[in-house]
DNA sequence: GATGAATGAGCTTTCATTCAT
DNA sequence: AATGAATGAAAGCTCATTCAT
C-alpha cells in the first residue's frame, strides 16, 4: 500500500500538502491535458498554479510524479463517482443504466483529462502504469457487476459480462476521444440513449426490458437531459477545468 | 491538395524518396510505438534506420513530419487493407463480418503502432491532425458502409448505423489498447467471434441471422483461427515490428 | 582585530550563541568531511545538527561562514592541543619528539577533517582563507620552534628548521591524506616512530642522540602505542566523528 | 583496462577525440584549478575551450568525466615526465637526485593542477577515484625504486624506503601546496637542494656522499638553476597553463 | 528565538536542427 | 546525396537564502 504508488512529500504538515497537491495537479491536468506531457513544463505548472517551480519539488520527486498523482485522480474520480449514484436504486437494469449515465456525465467532465489517461498512462514508469490499469481494471468491475445482476436476476440473457463490460466502457470513453466527432452528432444524454440501445437492450430479456420501458415512460430518462446539454455543447470545446 | 498535408522532400528522385522514407518511417513506427514520440530522437530513429542524422532532413522538414507520415502510414493500412478483403464477399452479413475480421487482424499486426495512434495524434500540428482524423472518419465509413448494407438488404434491423460502426471501431482498437487484459483472456479469433456476438448478432434480422449461422457452419470460421491463434499468444506481448 | 574573520551572530545571548554554533560546526564537520563542502546541503547540517534550517542563519551569515568556523575549529584543534602536551616535558628532544607524536594522534582523531582543510581551504573567501593559513602557519612554528631548541641546545645539527618543520608537519598530515596507502601498512604508532627515525634522527648530534636513546629506552615509547593501535586499526578506515 | 577507467566518446575519428578532449581538458585543467571543481560550469569550460556547450557532451559522458581525465591527465604527467629524465643517469644517487628534480620540476610546472588533485580527487566516483589512487602509487614507486638502488648499491643506509619515498613525494607536493609559503621563501632550485640536504644526505653511506658531493660540484646543480628560477618566481602566481 | 515553507537563480544535460565537407 | 560534428535553446531539478508565523 506504500511501495510503488507513493508520492512522497517534504512538506510535513498533511492539510498543507493536501493543498498543495491539489493547487498543482489542477493545473497540471488543464496543461497536460491540452498541450500533452512533454510540452508542458514544470514552470508552465508552476506559474498556473501560481507558486514557484521549486516549490513543487517539495511536493512531488520528479515530473513523473505529478503525471502520475494527475492520471490518478481522474481514474480515482472514475472509481470513486459512480457508487453513490447507484445508491437507492434497486433494481439492476436501472442500476446498470445509471452507471452508464453516470460514466458518461463524467468523461463528460473530464474530457481532456480522460484523453490525457489515453495519451500518456504509457509514459509513467512501469509500477506506476500498472497501477493505474488496477484502477481501471476496479472501475471495469463496477460497470461488470451490474451487467452480472442483470444477468442473476434473469433480465438480461447469458452474455460474456466482461467483454460487455468493456464495451461499455469504451461507449463512455468514446465520448471524450471521439468528441471532435461524436460531440457534434450527439447531446450527451442523447448519446447515453443511444448508447444503451445499442448496449444493453438487446441483452434484455423481455422481463428486462419492461423494467427499462418503464423506467424511460417515468424519467423521459436521457432524452430532457439530452436536450439540455445539447443547448450547452454545440460546438465541443476544452472542457477539463 | 498540396497544402497541410504534404511532406515536403529536398531530394528530387521520388523513387529514392519513396525508399528512403519507408526506411525512416518504418525505424520512426517502431521507435515511437515502443517509447512515445517525444523520447525517440532523431538520432536514434537514424541509427535505427541504418543512417545519417543529416539526411533525415532531406526527406522530412522537421519531426513532427516523421510523426505525420509515421501515423498516417499506420492510419492507410487500415483503410487500405480492408476493401481487399472483402472482394468477392458478396453477401452484406458476410462483408461486415469480414470487415471486422479484417480490422482486428490489421489492429494484431499493428499493435503498438494503433497505440500510438491513440497517444500521439494530438501531437501532431492542428492542420496535420484533421488529416489524420480524416483518415480515421474515412476508415469508419468502410464499416458504416457494411452496416449499412446490411441494413438496406434487410438483414439488419434500423440501428444507429454511425454509432454502431464506431462500436466495431472501438472494439477492434480495443484489442490494442486493452490489449494488456484482452489479450490475456482471448485468442484475436475467439475476441473476433465475441465481438460479432455482441456487435452483430444482436441486431441481425431472422435473414440475416441465417445468413450468419450459415455462414458460421461453413468456415467454422473464427473458431479455427481463435484456436490457431490462442497457441502462439497464450501469454500477451505481441509488439509492432 | 573584529574585522574578516568575525562570524557574525544575529542573537545576542553568548551562551546561546555557542552552544548552537557548537552544535553546527560538529554537524558541518562531519558532513563536510565525508561529501565535501557543495554537496553537502544546508538542510542536510541543519537536520544532523538537529535545528531547523532557518536558525542556521541567525549564528552564521552564509554557507562560506560555516565552512570558515569549520576549518577553524580543525586548524585551533592542532594548534591549541599540542602546548598542553609539552607541559613539564623539559628536554629540547623529548619536547619534539612528542610534539611530533601529538601531532600525529590529532590527525588521526580528525583523519577527514584533515583531509577536508587539504581539499576546502580553496573555497573559503579570499580574506578567511588567510586567516586559515595564519593558523596553519602559528602550528608550524610550534614545531619550528621544538626544532629551534634542539639545535641551540646542540642536540640537533644545523638544518634548515623551518623547512624541516614543515616535513614534520606533512609527515602528520599524510597519516591523513595518504591514509588509504599508509594506514594499511602501519599502526599510529609505528608511523610515528618511523618518522623521528626518518626526520629527527639523522639530524641528532650525538648529545641528541643519546637523550634520544635514553628516551626510546625509558618509555619503549611508540612501541607499545603502536602496538596497542595496531589491534585497533588493522584494515585502515578510522573516521572524523 | 576498458572498465571503469574510460570515458567513451560518441565521435567516431580517433583524431578528433584526441584534439577536442585535449582542448576541453586543458581549459578545464585551468578552471577548475582556479575555482574548483564545483563553481566551475560546463558553460564556462566550453567557452574557455572556444565551443559549445553540446560539443562537451559528445566527449564526455558527464562533468565527473571531465575531472576524471583531467586529474589523469596531471597524474600520468608525473608518472610518465619522470622515467625520461632519469635516462642515461648511471649512479643511483644521482639518479635519485634527478628524479626528486625532475619531480619537484613538473610540479612547478603544474602548481595548480597539482593542488587541484588534492582538493578533486575524493569528488570523483568510487571507482575513477580508486584509478587515480593507483596512478599516485606508480609514480610513488618509481621514487621508491630510485631509493631502493641507492640502498642496494650500498650508497644508502637501510632505511624504510617506502616512508622515505613518500616523504619525498610529499616534499615535491609541498613546492604546491604550501607555495603561499615556501614559494616566497625559496627558488624552485633551492628548494630542490634544500630537500636533498634534508631527505636524501643524511641517510647516504660515505660512499653515497662522494658521488653526491662529485655531482654537486660538477654541476653546480640546483644552485645555478635555483638563482635562475628566482628570478622568475619571486611571488608565486598562478602557472598551471 | 525558532520554524520550515517558499523562492528563483543557476546548474547540468539533452536534442532538434544546421552545415561544412 | 550523404555524413556526422557542431550548435545552443530549453528543460528538469537543486539549494542557498528569506520571511511570515
Amino acid at each position: 500500500m506504500s511501495a510503488a504508488g507513493d508520492v512522497l512529500a517534504q512538506v510535513s504538515d498533511p492539510r498543507l500538502v493536501e493543498e498543495r497537491r491539489g493547487q498543482i495537479v489542477r493545473a497540471a491536468v488543464k496543461l497536460f491535458s491540452e498541450e500533452g506531457y512533454y510540452p508542458t513544463t514544470i514552470q508552465k505548472i508552476a506559474r498556473a498554479a501560481g507558486i514557484s517551480t521549486g516549490l513543487i519539488y517539495q511536493y512531488f520527486r520528479d515530473k513523473d510524479d505529478i503525471l502520475f498523482l494527475t492520471l490518478k485522480m481522474v481514474l480515482d474520480t472514475y472509481e470513486h463517482d459512480i457508487p453513490p449514484q447507484l445508491e437507492g436504486v434497486g433494481h439492476p437494469v436501472e442500476r446498470l443504466c445509471m452507471a452508464v449515465w453516470t460514466y458518461c456525465r463524467i468523461v463528460d467532465g473530464l474530457l481532456d483529462a480522460t484523453v490525457l489517461a489515453y495519451r500518456s498512462t504509457k509514459t509513467l514508469r512501469a509500477d506506476r502504469r500498472v497501477l493505474v490499469k488496477d484502477a481501471e481494471t476496479r472501475t471495469n468491475r463496477l460497470i461488470e457487476a451490474c451487467v452480472d445482476e442483470c444477468v442473476a436476476g434473469g433480465h438480461m440473457q447469458e452474455v460474456n459480462t466482461y467483454l460487455l463490460a468493456y464495451q461499455l466502457v469504451a461507449f463512455a470513453h468514446a465520448w471524450a476521444l471521439k468528441h471532435w466527432s461524436v460531440g457534434r452528432r450527439f447531446a450527451l444524454g442523447e448519446y447515453v440513449a443511444e448508447g444503451i440501445k445499442l448496449l444493453v437492450e438487446p441483452f434484455l430479456t423481455a422481463k428486462g426490458r419492461r423494467v427499462l420501458d418503464a423506467m424511460q415512460a417515468r424519467t423521459d430518462a436521457f432524452g430532457s437531459l439530452g436536450r439540455k446539454a445539447r443547448r450547452r455543447a454545440p460546438a465541443g470545446g476544452k472542457r477539463t477545468k
